[in-house]
RNA sequence: GUCCGGUUCGUCUAGGGGUUAGGACACCGCCCUUUCACGGCGGCAACACGGGUUCAAAUCCCGUACCGGAUACCA
């Protein structure tokens, strides 16, 4: 039989990281086996459900790479079905008609209100004490002929327990007693959940059903129902759940937009590197690897290597350095520095595009992006030899561009950064960090006609000399030798001028880079000393 | 309350009878260097607690504590 399982959310906001991660190890599970993997929109709660939630989740899903095999189901076009299931158990004797009038839960905190309900029953509450349980079917179909609203519950058996063998968990049981006759119709005739579930899975023909821990009292529920039904489960693997730092189930209420998948894809983040993080969150191949393409997830996930302990996704709102994880920060760097830059490259194409930075030139007609790969070799200032001038790429060409990325990435931690830190790069228009100009400028009050002076030097020094990072170097350490002070003063003082921050690259690569005329220019602007 | 589950460095984790308890992130130090968030080297840091089984327990068993999940005419 071949391999089918489905991620199953409900369509109430945007994709949740947990909810994600659900989705990522139902995806790798199928692949690994060669089945199918599904997308099923759980919308039966009409009054929550929205459209554009479920086209948040497509969106969430089509970023971050799990493309659902089959047309999604809409769990709300199955409501007939349900209905019908609901019947069929009632007329068999296996459900009945509740006509206790419907509680409306104070809607505040439904949560809390549950639990209290819970709690007031100490606990040897009898699921069985419903009085219609045992309403004759005369009475129960008059009642119902009159017009009375009921609702259908699952008639649980009297003894007994269901049991099931856990792809994580392992064995699980629970005693009939501790499971209530859960209503599988409302009274206003819409199927509830568990049973919606139940048929669905049972419609779709899934065969494992992967998902988080908190359902694992539904697993029960559900199994009941299989039986009631006379079909046999799927098998069952629960995950264990993602923490807040505070050791609560990672939500949307309470944490808000840290938890939606859009929030990392708008911050920069790199589907690969989101997802590889994800992967390693609750799961471990067991091998101090860390770094997975998604074939190699495939290869090598596991339901044995799937964790049962929850993981915490780290986090401080309050700080800009590690306002997520600092683990993902860390791997989405770690990407966006290692990984091939032909893979890179359409990213940060993208990047400066919303940022206005782009330009076309950048990626001449007819040479995709992913042909730099070939010539970025050459590129590397290490490996050209220094006195050769002649390679080094025009100012806003399409070598020049791959260079400058290949040159900036290193210490970049998101696709952001590349129109942010690396503006300068790329515009004329960019900003001078506070920091950077207190701490290399204007500690040093005389690079202010000393910086100016350095442009007149250059501009004689090149005129007939090649701009290369050797003869920048020695003109440089010739000028700053003539002022009496440490190279660095001059090399961070121009960095300062001509990057706007006060880190990157080594300052004669970015000199080279940013070519002889705008270095010239931004050395002679006074723009960052008001 | 009851049921279920969990507990190895701050975090993600490896290890499942004999290990100096390993790696990664973060942090700290040193090196490289014109600065730096790159790179290199090093450091700090963990088996929740109590019993038992055993020659030997982080590892197996029991209990305690703590944490989490579930509990609905939500999904």
């Amino acid at each position: 039989m071949t391999v089918r399982v489905r991620f199953a959310p409900s369509p109430t906001g945007y994709l949740h990281v947990g909810a994600t991660r659900a989705a990522l190890f139902n995806y790798l599970y199928a692949r690994q086996k060669g089945g199918k993997f599904l997308l099923r929109i759980e919308d039966t709660d009409l009054a929550r459900s929205t459209d554009e939630s479920t086209r948040s989740i497509l969106e969430g899903l089509g970023w971050i790479g799990l493309q659902p095999d089959e047309e999604v189901v809409f769990q709300s076009n199955n409501a007939d079905k349900h209905r019908a299931a609901a019947k069929k158990l009632l007329d068999e004797g296996k459900a009945y008609r509740d006509f206790t009038p419907k509680a409306v839960p104070s809607d505040a905190n439904v949560k809390d209100t549950i639990k209290d309900r819970a709690r007031a029953g100490q606990g040897t509450r009898n699921m069985r004490d419903n009085a219609y349980r045992n309403i004759s079917n005369e009475d129960s179909d008059s009642r119902a002929a009159a017009g009375e609203p009921f609702a259908i519950r699952l008639k649980v058996p009297e003894t007994g327990k269901t049991s099931f063998e856990d792809g994580v968990f392992g064995f699980q049981e629970r005693d009939y007693s501790e499971t209530e006759d859960l209503v599988l119709l409302r009274s206003d005739g819409h199927p509830l959940y568990n049973l919606a579930v139940v048929c669905d899975d049972i419609e779709m023909e899934i065969t494992d059903v992967i998902r988080g821990q908190d359902h694992l009292t539904n697993t029960h529920k559900q199994i009941l129902i299989y039986e009631a039904l006379g079909v046999t489960p799927p098998n069952f693997a629960h995950l264990p759940l993602i923490l807040a730092p505070g050791g609560k189930k990672l939500s949307k209420r309470i944490h808000g937009e840290i938890v939606s998948l859009t929030t990392y894809r708008d911050a920069g983040f790199l589907a690969a590197a989101f997802r590889n993080f994800l992967a390693l969150m609750g799961w471990s191949a067991g091998e101090e690897k860390e770094i997975y393409s998604l074939d190699e997830l495939v290869e090598k996930f596991s339901l044995d290597g799937v964790h049962r302990s929850s993981a915490i996704f780290n986090y401080e709102p309050n700080n800009p350095k590690r306002w997520t994880d600092d683990k993902l920060i860390w791997m989405n760097a770690e990407y966006i520095r290692t990984m091939p830059l032909t893979n890179l490259l359409p990213f940060v194409k993208e990047e400066l595009r919303s940022a206005k930075l782009w330009r076309e030139e950048y990626q001449p007609e007819g040479r995709a992006l992913s042909e730099a790969a070939t010539s970025t070799a050459d590129l590397r200032p290490d490996d050209r030899p220094a006195a050769v001038a002649i390679d080094l790429p025009e100012y806003g060409s399409y070598d020049w561009f791959v260079r400058v990325v290949d040159l900036i990435r290193h210490r970049f931690f998101t696709l952001k950064d590349f129109s942010l830190q690396g503006r300068a790069y790329f515009s004329e228009d960019y900003d001078f960090d506070p920091v950077a100009v207190e701490k290399n400028l204007k500690k040093f009050p005389d690079l202010q006609t000393w910086l100016p002076e350095l442009a007149g030097r250059f501009e004689s020094e090149f005129a007939s000399t090649p701009y290369t990072e050797e003869n920048i170097e020695t003109v440089v350490k010739a000028f700053s030798e003539e002022k009496g002070t440490r190279l660095g003063v001059i090399m961070n003082g121009a960095r300062t001028l001509l990057t706007g921050v006060a880190v990157g690259p080594s300052m004669l690569s970015v000199f080279e880079i940013i070519g002889l005329e705008r270095t010239l220019m931004r050395l002679k602007s006074q723009l960052a000393w008001n």
